[in-house]
DNA sequence: GTTAGCACTCGCAACACCAGAGTGCTAACG
DNA sequence: CGTTAGCACTCTGGTGTTGCGAGTGCTAAC
């Protein structure tokens, strides 16, 4: 009865890699359970469907494949992804006619820092036909650039915080009367004084020693606990912001014709603490990252894989990119896609930066 | 075999106003066609069911009502829809728990102009268990209201432009060598001087006057060049950006259990360029519209409803809340919160810029 | 170790069937 | 003349049955 290999992971032997290959590759082409006879036919592999039966059984009690049920072809676990991304992540990458046609996308955009995760979620979504995503760069811990502080109203003003690493942000203050414009551009000097290359922590010591001042102005007081306000936050959020497109190709799969499982990409999508998680994850490694159905997250996430790949300047300001698709994904596609516009990604990034 | 009244739209008397409301209404809340005996059930007619039953032919003949096919109950057509819509619109009003619930929502937020969106989005999703919609107040014309210049690296600058209305904008230009500060602030005085209060069209003036003078920095040029635009492509651009927030509420909605009908929904969302169509058509009235189904756009949008209302300062500057959901949604519900939260961002418009 | 053969297992599509809800029409009623 | 009761008819949706086909697992032969 023993078969030759019982225990839930040894070490797979060539045949059994190539057939465990084969029935993934197939499955993801169809999205049906391949059977051992059809298998044989449409790969042409040398072996009897008995023969290619038996290696599934062995790569089912290894727990690579599964049955829906008896009488059904093999379909791959998670685990068995796993092991064919395993296989496939050094070794791929992309075509080169998909890279030129990249290369041209980026070529068209000017340099204007939004568009760049617009367009990086755009042609993901539309080089491996699922959902792409991006994140701009964030840095672990923000630097104040500039302030601007500008007069919008009798009673309010702006205050325009350019940061360092190429975000900005914008708040209000209340003001209680008309100031000239010297005064405010006064408050606005002393702010920039203050404040120019601080941190958060910087910012909020900074503060503390404004409030002792007695000669500061209410004014340069009130935009600067805001300012403090502004990069806590900021630092707090674990990214900054999530682009994606393609959402409509994810719904093309079968497997999300009911809504049921759709419920869980679009969580997924909109859930930025996971994301950032994730995020920050993908950034200690620099190649990239394959997450599979709910191998990281117990429901949510089944039936969905993420592709991801960190970008920017490790130390200062990290983002990511990546493609959300089904399990049942092209993965090499996915996979070459995604090195390939990060490495892009960092081009940009030393250029504009370096 | 006359009827009382044939014709596809003549006024209808008050009884049949009542059945077809009483009809919509109970097709709203259980999203089932509606037969005779059920509605004087449930609604407590002081009428038989074969009298309702006439009633409704009636309706079905005037066009307010469907059959999805013999030996089912009515169904509500979008010109019924219309109808109940257009009763209902003046008189309707949010209670006064939703207000306050609402409005205290809206206390939380602080003065960062870009959390309103989304927290409109967020409330109006909330209240109406259906997607939220919010864009940012965007001027006919936006005009210059600061410009800041700052150097990333000893290749690239970053332009800020702050815009009169509250909008910031990024960009970067290169440089050619490392500039010093001050030529840096240099050219941002000298950029300010000139487009200070520009519109697009002035901007695009004061670059040609710019590009005469044999004095001006070469780096000046290629900023404006830039500023230019960005302007520019401002006011092209039909909506700023749209917020939604509680997609997924929609996608509980039985009418979308299939995927084809929700692929109508996404489409809509990401269509900006149509969704600027709306903004600006509902921007010329003052109260709330609904756009119901297919009325507007012919395949897209069948199932799918809009209520939508304008905030801001007419003649400057213009946004859109609103909600969206299947066609059979709680119009009243919908158009009081709509309303209701439209009147808030006035409000908060009115206090910051007046 | 590989392969052919075979019995067995399910899911799935097709079909028939019935119950229930709802309609439209006609005729009676006030 | 509008309203109502009665009735025959229609159509959907759920349920039970059946047969087919794909696919498996086992055994025995190669």
């Amino acid at each position: 009865m023993a078969r030759r290999r019982d225990r839930p992971s040894g070490p797979l032997d060539q045949r059994s890699q190539d057939i465990l290959r084969a029935v993934i590759e197939e499955y993801i082409a169809t999205a049906l359970p391949v059977g051992s006879q059809a298998l044989v036919e449409r790969r042409r592999l040398d072996v009897s469907p008995a023969t290619v039966r038996n290696v599934m059984a062995e790569l089912e009690a290894a727990g690579y494949l599964t049955h829906p049920h008896t009488s059904a072809g093999r379909v791959p676990t998670d685990a068995g992804y796993r092991m064919y991304v395993e296989q496939i992540t050094p070794r791929v990458s992309l075509g080169p006619v998909a890279q030129l046609m990249i290369r041209h996308q980026f070529g068209q955009v000017e340099f204007a820092s939004e568009q760049w995760f617009r367009l990086a979620a755009a042609t993901l979504a539309g080089a491996t036909h699922n959902a792409g995503l991006a994140t701009p760069a964030k840095p672990a811990a923000a630097r104040v650039r500039r302030i601007d502080l500008l007069q919008n109203s009798p009673h309010t003003a702006s205050i325009v915080l350019v940061l360092a690493e190429g975000g900005v942000k914008q708040a209000m203050v209340p003001v209680d009367e008309t100031l000239a414009d010297e005064e405010l551009s006064a408050v606005a000097r002393l702010l920039n004084e203050r404040f120019q290359g601080a941190t958060a922590a910087e910012v909020a010591a900074q503060l503390s020693a404004l409030r002792e001042l007695p000669a500061a102005p209410a004014l340069a007081v009130r935009a600067a606990e805001r300012i403090e306000r502004m990069m806590r936050d900021f630092d707090a959020a674990a990214v900054e912001d999530v682009f994606s497109d393609g959402l409509l190709n994810v719904l093309e799969a079968p497997e999300f014709s009911q809504s049921e499982k759709l419920r869980a990409v679009f969580g997924v999508l909109q859930n930025h603490e996971y994301l950032g998680q994730l995020v920050s994850r993908v950034a200690e490694s620099d190649d990239v990252q394959v997450l599979i159905g709910a191998e990281n997250r117990a429901e949510e996430m089944r039936d969905v894989s993420l592709v991801l790949a960190a970008y920017g300047r490790p130390g200062h300001a990290i983002g990511v990119v990546g493609v959300l698709g089904p399990t049942r994904m092209a993965y090499p596609q996915a996979i070459g896609s995604v090195r390939y516009v990060s490495g892009l990604m960092n081009e940009l990034v030393e250029q504009l930066y370096r």
